[in-house]
DNA sequence: TTGACGATAGTCT
DNA sequence: GACTATCGTCAAC
């Protein structure tokens, strides 16, 4: 399983890597353990365009300066004082683009997963959600700033490619104005492991 | 230094 | 469907 490289990453359109992302497999390597699986729901944001980007209008903070940082960089900060959130940075070194990973179906690791969830059975709810995700694959602050193709954090092809995408406005950004009306928010019709609106 | 507020999830009604 | 836990971040004071 060869982790995607940084070319897969440097386009300058952020939704067309959002939407490559969908079908493609997330890891961790935590203790020795794979866990993961294959990406089910993202979201794009734009520094350029987007007022609901950390990083609209160049905005640069001690949080933020990792999605200015070249794509393939993993972007991770915490939300709401208890979640943490998973990137993917994109475009070139720079340009602050990214796609939050919002959900995935297990493929690997599942026991661990639910181990870490204080889950008893496989369901949706184990990787649907950022947060929800993160704390599946024991995603950690450290992990800011990795690339994605590192030992213990990396995305790969996994083969999948027969699935039909659906779009919608992002999840709990009405605080950007217009902005939260963008389509940038992209997920595998269907499949159980979406957060919302499947 | 301070305080208002989140790219959420789990619990309770 | 409503309520809230919980704390880092950031802009304003």
């Amino acid at each position: 399983m060869a982790p995607l490289g940084p070319e897969f990453y440097l386009e300058a359109d952020v939704e067309a890597v959002a939407r490559k992302l969908l079908g493609k497999g997330l890891f961790t390597r935590k203790n020795d353990v794979l866990t993961g699986g294959m990406i089910t729901e993202v979201e794009a944001y734009s520094g350029s365009d987007d007022k609901a980007c950390h990083a609209y209008n160049g905005r640069l903070t001690a949080r933020n300066r990792t999605m200015y940082r070249s794509g393939g960089t993993a972007y991770v900060y915490l939300c709401y004082g208890m979640h943490l959130m998973l990137n993917v940075v994109t475009n070139v070194e720079g340009k602050a683009d990214a796609v939050l990973i919002r959900a995935l179906e297990p493929i690997l690791g599942v026991q661990t997963m639910l181990e870490r969830r204080k889950l008893k059975r496989l369901e949706p709810r184990l990787t649907a959600g950022p947060g929800a995700l993160a704390a599946a694959l024991a995603v950690e602050r450290s992990d800011d700033g990795k690339p994605l193709w590192s030992d213990d954090l990396f995305i790969a092809d996994v083969g999948v490619n027969e699935f039909s995408v659906g779009r919608s406005k992002r999840i709990g950004v009405e605080y950007a104005g217009e902005d939260a009306l963008l389509l940038r928010r992209f997920f595998v019709l269907g499949n159980p492991f979406v957060s919302k609106l499947r």
